[in-house]
DNA sequence: GGAAAACGTCTAACAGTGTTAGAGTGAAGC
DNA sequence: GCTTCACTCTAACACTGTTAGACGTTTTCC
């Protein structure tokens, strides 16, 4: 049976769990497919385009869950969309580099617009609406960026941790910042910000 | 005379600056000091310990500049912070993403606990001060990663583009993002948004 | 001054990477 | 039956980070 191009996005998705950004490797990923690197190269054109595709597939499954209704409010809107785009991200090892690796944006800004207009008519004005939702959007994806970050040194130190060393001791060091707590802390400080804005117009 | 750590260190941002973070390989570098590749292994243990030592030089320089007075309020602090370490970043080509791939941190908490001392002088309870230090941070990071992704992929579709093609229609489309507008505004968001809160309490 | 030790750079190689050209296999359609 | 298309292969190229060990050139020490 035919290898598809649906199936190679999902066996390096897979793949990406296991080995990270870094040592996702073409040969790797078609030894898991059953393959040869080469045969890769009909079905993509790019290590690039793979990872377009696999950026675009991990967030597409995000945003399918919790979809608010049309008639609720625009920070809920905001919640929403800034919860779902650090849970895709969160979903997969390395999903952030993953997000800003790869090129696309063009249809996240098709995406975007129907937020803008629920945003205007709540009462923003366009240019904050803008602002708004890229501030909150380049602090969801510094925030999941520098988790990853951690959590991936974490993992570093913890392999060459000396057998012998109780490797907990580590993690209620550095695993004791609460990534959850800090998400929602700066999410609530922008979104009072633009509250703040909204009311005084 | 001998290579020393810190003209290879410099060397290689200047290379940075050139071929960006992917194109930069030892080899390459070797060659612009007038060595060989393996010379480097002698003054640097890997090529991850010369990003970071990179990654700290680009950021002490930043640094160096128009620190406030001790007298100054929090927030006077938190904008120096934050347009430092955004500056910092755009100093190299592909700066913040040098920044992520570096495993520095420590010395950088260091840092954070004076800063955290000056917020809690002025009002701010232990949470607020870590929690709205991390937000802003964040909102760096990802905001530059974001500025400099996005200038990376202008220059990719203009030495691709066909001659004859007039390049600054689509420079006008994808530049008419101000991305020193934006960065203003997001940051007026989360610090409105602290400043509310150390008014509430 | 001469021997010993440290310093700094080299060559050569290993194992791995993305990528391409071209040959080969099988099934589908006429 | 023959051709054509879809798909996979082998082989190779040019590159990458990294290491072992040889080679000279300083510096240090007696």
């Amino acid at each position: 049976m035919a290898l598809s191009r649906a199936d190679i996005v999902q066996a390096a998705l897979h793949l990406l769990d296991e080995v990270g950004l870094e040592g996702l490797s073409l040969r790797g990923l078609a030894t898991k497919l059953g393959v040869k690197a080469a045969t890769l190269y009909w079905h993509v054109k790019n290590k690039q385009e793979l990872i377009d595709e696999m950026a675009a597939a991990m967030m597409a499954t995000a945003w399918q869950h919790d979809v608010p209704k049309p008639t609720e409010p625009w920070d809920a809107w905001l919640t929403w969309v800034a919860r779902t785009q650090r849970a895709g991200m969160l979903s997969r090892r390395d999903g952030a580099l993953l997000a800003v690796r790869s090129s696309q944006t063009d249809d996240q800004w098709e995406a975007m617009e129907g937020l803008l207009h629920l945003l205007q008519r709540d009462g923003l004005s366009l240019d904050d609406a803008m602002h708004g939702v890229g501030a909150l959007t380049n602090f969801v994806l510094g925030s999941t960026l520098e988790e990853q970050q951690a959590a991936g040194r974490d993992e570093a130190v913890a392999n060459t941790r000396q057998p012998g060393t109780f490797p907990l001791s580590a993690r209620a060091l550095t695993g004791a910042k609460d990534f959850d707590a800090m998400f929602d802390h700066g999410l609530a400080l922008i979104l009072d910000g633009m509250r703040q804005r909204v009311k005084d117009s």
